[in-house]
DNA sequence: GCCTGGGCTTGGCAAATGGCAAGAAATCAG
DNA sequence: CTGATTTCTTGCCATTTGCCAAGCCCAGGC
């Protein structure tokens, strides 16, 4: 295993000498989860930014009710870590559990402020990552607001297949803010309309 | 008209010397605009980013049926800005209007490179400001998740009373995620429970 | 003062979604 | 393999919300 993969990201996301993305990278040291493994458990301090390498990442946490909300899904090739926590130093509200089994690179905390410092680079990367993020997380609010949870449903599908490969259906209700009842109907009637084109 | 209130916001998100905090702030300039003139429109690329002394500052968009959906509301001592078009110099896809007159201090996209560069301080201030934003939409989107339209509503009304005086309910409706008739009835609702306590 | 237009409310009906409970299917432990 | 547990589906009914249309009310222009 090497760092290849997380050195494509970087490029793809700031563009920089393959000097300064193997500076960037040296850091990043390798670790493993188990499926339903923790990558980070709620009330602890994030201490570490990773990208995972192989395998699917889930957020979670509780409503009023204590029933589990899944937050987000972190595919393959992207960074997770709860982002208020990591940079703030404030304990994490979310649990990160690994969906399936899973081979991260990881940073911590205080190796990246070093390398934010350090490396002009690595910051301006950093603060697109994050904008990214929340870019992401904000064309996931458009959705709730103005389409329908089978809309909703259709886009998930159409962009991460590989999710429904691999995660529990009630994880993707909750994520798609319906009850796993909702989802199963609207499954029902998206492959009767599927079948009648 | 002085920075005394945009100073306070940066030393409540990142402490720092008055020294320091004076420098990061001489880079602001003052604007104003009228009610319902625009900060940013959609298609342009965003260029400042405003500190709101005074006045409430909203975001929108349209769905894909040509509706108005306002994705946030900025009150004072809040920055404002399109994220993604800021940091990424790529067109805006929401409009940023003056709800109310409006008097912001502002920084353009190169003073604020600048600044990054030259104090770390401001660097930090920049980063945690924009972890804080990705912190209130995660929160919005939970209460998407897991809230009635009626849950939603009240949390607005007391989290933020002063939104209801100045901006027109079908601003507050299609940021609620529903259409004006329901936050009618909802309010009616609403007002009768308050009653019978 | 009168007209006009926009913003808000209301009623009637349809569609979407939830809550509950039972059953079917898949998964897991022994 | 078997029994137990979890996950998923389905039916029934209540609630929420949307859509459409009508009407009210208030502010601004003449």
């Amino acid at each position: 295993m090497n760092k290849e993969s997380l050195v494509q990201f970087i490029q793809q996301v700031l563009p920089m000498s393959q000097a300064k993305a193997g500076q960037v990278v040296e850091k990043f040291k390798p670790m493993q989860f188990e499926r339903n493994g923790y990558v980070l458990e709620a009330g602890k301090v994030c201490n570490a930014s990773h990208f995972i390498e192989k395998g699917i990442i889930r957020s979670y946490t509780y409503d009023v009710d204590g029933n589990e909300v899944t937050t987000a899904f972190y595919p393959e090739n992207t960074f997770t870590n709860d982002l208020l926590s990591f940079f703030k130093r404030s304990p994490a509200k979310e649990y990160l559990q690994a969906v399936t089994g899973c081979e991260t690179w990881y940073i911590t905390y205080e190796d990246m402020q070093a390398s934010f410092h350090a490396i002009s680079e690595f910051r301006e990367f950093g603060r697109l990552n994050i904008v990214n993020q929340y870019s992401t997380l904000k064309e996931r609010m458009l959705s709730m607001l103005q389409e329908t949870a089978e809309q909703r449903y259709s886009n998930l599908i159409n962009s991460s297949p590989g999710i429904f490969q691999n995660v529990p259906l009630k994880y993707i209700a909750s994520f798609l803010g319906i009850t796993d009842t909702s989802l199963s109907r609207i499954r029902k009637e998206f492959a009767r309309k599927a079948a009648s084109c």
